[in-house]
Formats: structure tokens, C-alpha cells, sequence
DNA sequence: GCAATAGTGTCTGTAAGACAGTATATT
DNA sequence: AATATACTGTCTTACAGACACTATTGC
């Protein structure tokens, strides 16, 4: 048997069930970028055949963002992620699939839960979108996971109950809040060139974007400062490498300016 | 006593609790706009002295924006209106105050209620704005409420809980939305003058706009139309009266377009 | 005529958006 | 030399933003 309290999500099973809010449940959307691709990260449970967001419950002595943040470092040994609830996702009908209950969780653990536990009910979920750079991230399972992965966007599986809506949904916020936020801080390591911020930005909206213009509205923004310093990356032209203007960065984000890229 | 199934609402206390998500709840910030000032609309409880937003618990047949939907038209008897989830809240002191409890309930409707009833706890609640047209509203009470009411938002009351927070949030969220969703058609009459929906943007976006360039904006991107209809306003110049051009505003929220006003 | 409000045209400066050739590094 | 990628300048057009006088109506 399991130590069911090896894992501080894990206490929602039994004695700790209490001290939860029930039928109410947080996704993250933990968005990486690596290689021209927007990843996102999922979970594989033991018990379930499909993939699924990372997602768990909310302590009543927590709010929404700080239980959002326990299971993405949970998932990722990562702290300090920003994150920002997009949307509730409330539909009756979203937990109408899958084998999650008493019985299968029983079986493969040999865990006692009330089979007509709030859990295996309706359950509203909060998405949340989290960005972070794909390299940082320690992919790491809990009791109930035994795998965990970042999934090209363009490519993912068929997911959990509605998390393909979820992931299309975040991905629709991001596109918006990307005209309010500079994006990039969390996404891209501390230097970067340019072709990968643009290429960053190419990838999160979908279409081209004329690279003259684009680098010429990051400076002209004050957002971005070169550096005197080339990354090496083989056969061709050095790039030189760029870090943000925090101070600007955050003044754009209090002051409500709208980006348009 | 009173009946307490007069209202939709009110089975929450009795044989209907089941049929609910626990520890969850819908505020609205039902905005209105009338004589240049924008309103909102609030309740005031027999048992509570301060003013609070029309709220409710969420049926688990239903989702978060139809139980939203029923909140709102049980206080203004309006129905279709545009509603939007902006936020949730919950900051696990939200509830540390009020006299909400069930002696309260027992002594004023001589109903019983459990006293460890999940009402009485920790409640996280979901904001949701709503646009209307102030002249089509009918506030209407309902079992709990004595009085319904528009306020002026420069001049709120001290509210409920942190339904102030929940209120200045949603000004802020209405803030940031007017750059992606042109406003007026749930907040102006069908039939509208510039005079009109010029000072309805100087009211929410509390800052002076020039008419001229305001006029010629709305004018460019295509979505008002000049009717051959004015207004008589008595010993002044008679304002034309203007449409929205339904067709272009629903483009411009379909195409994410961004609004600079 | 007076008071109150409606309505509108022009100019300037900025920046979005379109566009392509040169420079550099490696093999 | 060939290849792959980095880098950048100019022009046009659109429009945001500043600015103030005339028109209409009722009294």
C-alpha cells in the first residue's frame, strides 16, 4: 500500500477530506516553449487511460491561487510561476466520463474512500494559465501519476473530461492577455536573442509578424536591452542576446498599456 | 411564516440544500448607467444592515452563468442579459464577518437551518458583471430582501463582506473589457445620440474624451449608424439619434479587435 | 438676444505595416 | 563559394490626439 500522506495532495482521500472545499477543483495550463513549439505540460494518472492537466483541490485554508501554485509545484519543482486564473469551467455534464471512482481507486491503491465522495461528482474547476520556461522544469509524478510530459499544442492527445477545451480556452486568454502583458519574462531563459522572442511570439498568436517591425516596436517600448555579448549557435550569424527591462516590463503591466504586436 | 418556496431561490435553506454546490456562490455587479452616472445595483437584507450585491448559490444542474442568469432576473426581471464572469474570489476571510448565521435565519422566518450548514462557512463566490439599461430594469425584492436599489458607484455604501472589493474589481475588469468589446447596446436605449454614449465612455473610463475624435472613431470603425431622427431635448440644438451597427459590433468581438478610445 | 447644447474640420506627429537587401558565421 | 541565419532602413498610410468655432433650439 501507498503512504497516502507522502504527498500533501494526497490527504483528500480520507482524514484531510474535510478541510477541503468540495466539488470545486483548479486546472493549471502549464504553458512551456521550446523549440518553435508551445508545449503544455500533462499528467498520465495510473489509473486513467487518458491524459489529463495537473490539476487538484482547494484547502479551506488556501485561496484559489495558492492552491493552484501547490500543485504546479507539486508537478514541477517550480516556484515563483505566474499565474492567473482565466475562466471557471462549470458545465454539469464535464464529469461525465472516465473511471474515476471509489472502486478504482481502492483497487489500485488500497485506500478505503466513500464511493459517494463529493470528488467523483460534479465538480467545478477553476482554469488557471501558468507560464515558465520549458527548460526549468523537473517533471515530477505524485502518488497518483505515473507520468509527466510536455505535449506539443499542435499535437496533443485526446485529454481527461473536457481538459481539451480547457487548453483551448487558456490558449485563447493568452492570445488577449498577450496585448496586455509582455510575455517572454517567464518563457524565455534570462538572455535571449531576438529571433527567439519573436519566434516566441510567432508561435503564441499563430501567424507571421514582419521581424523588422516587430523588434523595432520591442525597443522602441523600452522593453528589451542588448547586450554586448553573441550567443554561438553553429554555421551562421551570431545573434546577440537581449535581456528584459524589468522595471519597464512591470510598467507596462501597472499601467494598463495596451501592446500591440 | 413565510412561504419559502416563493422564489427559486430560497429551497437552499431546506429539503433543496442538496441540490447545490456547496461553499460556492454567483455576485453580480449589475452595472447600469443613467444622468451620466454609472450604477449598480444593490440589496439590502431584512436581517443585515449593510447593502450587498444580488448573489446566489449554484444548482448542480445548472452552470455558473445560468445561475447567474437566474440571480439576476429574480432581482430586475430582465432577462438576455450580456453577463460575463470576471474573477473569484476566494480569500478564505471573505466570510468573517455579518450576522449570516442560523439562529439569524430561524428568529426572522421561523425557518430551521442547520447551524454547521455549509452557507455559514468558508464561500468561495464567482463575480460576474452584467450591462443593462437602467430605465428597463424593475428592482424587485425577493424573500430575503426588504429593498433593491441602483447606487451611484462613486457613492457606494460600506457592503457586505468584501463585496466593495468585488465591486471595484468589476469596474476594473469593465475597464480592461471596453478595449475588447465595444459597450453601449446593453447599456444605452436602441436608439442613442453621441452626446449619449460619449459621456456613458467618460463615465466608465472616468476621464475626459474629445467628442470630436470620439465621434470619429466610433464613425470609422463602422459601428454606429446616423439615423434621420433627432432627439428634442428642449431649449437646445436636437441631437441626431443614432443605431449600432449589430453586424459590425458582433465582428469586432468575434475578431478580437482592439479598441483605442 | 441669451443660454445651453450639438456638431464638426484641420493639422501634426507618431507609429503601424509593407517591403528586401546586406552582413556574418561556418563548412 | 555556398549556405543559413541575423540584422536593419525607408516609405506610405492611418489614425490618435490636440484644438475652437458655428449651428440650432427654446426661452
Amino acid at each position: 500500500m501507498h503512504n497516502v500522506s507522502q504527498n500533501t495532495d494526497n490527504d483528500i482521500l480520507s482524514t484531510g477530506a474535510k478541510d477541503y472545499y468540495p466539488s470545486l477543483s483548479v486546472d493549471n495550463v502549464i504553458f512551456g516553449y521550446h523549440e518553435k513549439e508551445l508545449k503544455v505540460l500533462l499528467n498520465k494518472w495510473q489509473i486513467f487511460e487518458k491524459w489529463m492537466l495537473p490539476g487538484g483541490f482547494i484547502k479551506k485554508t488556501e485561496t484559489l491561487e495558492q492552491a493552484a501554485m501547490r500543485v504546479v509545484i507539486n508537478r514541477t519543482s517550480l516556484k515563483n510561476l505566474y499565474l492567473r486564473q482565466f475562466k471557471i469551467f462549470s458545465n454539469p455534464n464535464r464529469n461525465a466520463e472516465g473511471n474515476f471512482n471509489a472502486e478504482s481507486i481502492a483497487k489500485k491503491f488500497g485506500v478505503e474512500v466513500e464511493p459517494d465522495h463529493w470528488m467523483f461528482k460534479n465538480v467545478i474547476t477553476v482554469g488557471f494559465f501558468a507560464l515558465t520556461e520549458y527548460s526549468r522544469v523537473i517533471p515530477r509524478g505524485d502518488l497518483f501519476s505515473e507520468d509527466v510530459k510536455w505535449w506539443d499544442i499542435k499535437s496533443l492527445p485526446e485529454l481527461m473530461l473536457d481538459h481539451n477545451k480547457i487548453v483551448n480556452d487558456a490558449l485563447n486568454a493568452l492570445k488577449l492577455f498577450i496585448h496586455h502583458h509582455p510575455i517572454g519574462y517567464e518563457l524565455l531563459p534570462e538572455k535571449f536573442t531576438l529571433p527567439e522572442i519573436h519566434s516566441l511570439y510567432e508561435t503564441i498568436l499563430e501567424r507571421k509578424i514582419d521581424s523588422r517591425n516587430f523588434s523595432k516596436k520591442l525597443i522602441n517600448l523600452g522593453l528589451i536591452i542588448k547586450l554586448d555579448e553573441q550567443k554561438k549557435i553553429g554555421a551562421h550569424r551570431s545573434p546577440f542576446l537581449y535581456i528584459f527591462n524589468k522595471k519597464r516590463y512591470d510598467q507596462i503591466i501597472e499601467d494598463n498599456e495596451i501592446i500591440v504586436i
